[in-house]
DNA sequence: ATCCCGAGGG
DNA sequence: CCCTCTGGAT
């Protein structure tokens, strides 16, 4: 079995687990949506799910955190990594937001990735979750280590990674690779303790400590 | 390459 | 104590 043959039942496998599920992030629209992703960076979602209850209770849409008192979305955000940068961020994209798109997040990757607080991971996971729109691959902390342990790529720059993958797999399931991957980095294959014995591609895996 | 920067787990 | 958590901007 070639390389690409291994992953592509890698994907198909994950891609069969993982279609469909919802999003861990807790959002009522788009703009929170954005918002919580922001606020995600090298942080668990738990964490910002309790953040953003608290948060979009008192602050429910764009114009509301656009117009609050900064040092006030400093403290309610105050548990999470980053949290200066992150109440910054988040305050300056809702002004952006509610100057240039209406209040509303705009569908167009090219336009989030101008967005403060807002690159290519961020945005792909709105459009994702809050627009079902594929776009593509991008390497985060899951994708990073699954494409390592799963023997995608050697490389540790995560633009160089990304090109591993993009050679890889067909065009096709690079939104699913990111999708599947990261759901998978998440639930089973975990950083410190990957539970390899339950896992449904540790026959197909050379990182594997145990065979299923 | 470095900074931001808190909480939970081992 | 060290590592990890769906990074982004300088």
């Amino acid at each position: 079995m070639t390389d690409r043959q291994r992953a592509l039942q890698v994907l198909q496998r994950l891609n069969l687990l993982y279609a469909g599920s919802p999003c861990p992030l807790e959002f009522q629209t788009p703009v929170q949506l954005l918002l919580a992703v922001i606020m995600a960076a090298q942080c668990t979602d738990e964490r910002v799910n309790q953040v953003t209850a608290a948060l979009y209770s008192r602050y429910p849409d764009a114009a509301a955190i656009a117009h609050a008192d900064l040092a006030e979305l400093e403290t309610i955000l105050q548990s999470l990594s980053f949290f200066r940068n992150k109440a910054k961020n988040i305050q300056a994209t809702s002004q952006v937001l509610v100057e240039k798109y209406g209040g509303e997040v705009p569908q167009d990757i090219a336009q989030l990735v101008k967005l403060p607080g807002v690159a290519r991971k961020t945005a792909t996971m709105v459009l994702h979750f809050a627009y079902g729109i594929d776009a593509g691959i991008t390497v985060d902390t899951h994708v990073k280590r699954l494409s390592e342990r799963l023997g995608f790529s050697q490389q540790k720059d995560l633009d160089k990674i990304e090109k591993d993958l993009i050679q890889l797999l067909p065009e096709s399931e690079w939104g699913n690779c990111f999708v599947s991957l990261t759901y998978h980095g998440r639930s089973v294959c975990n950083a410190k303790k990957p539970a390899c014995n339950i896992c449904t591609v540790a026959d197909l895996c050379p990182s594997a400590t145990e065979k299923a």
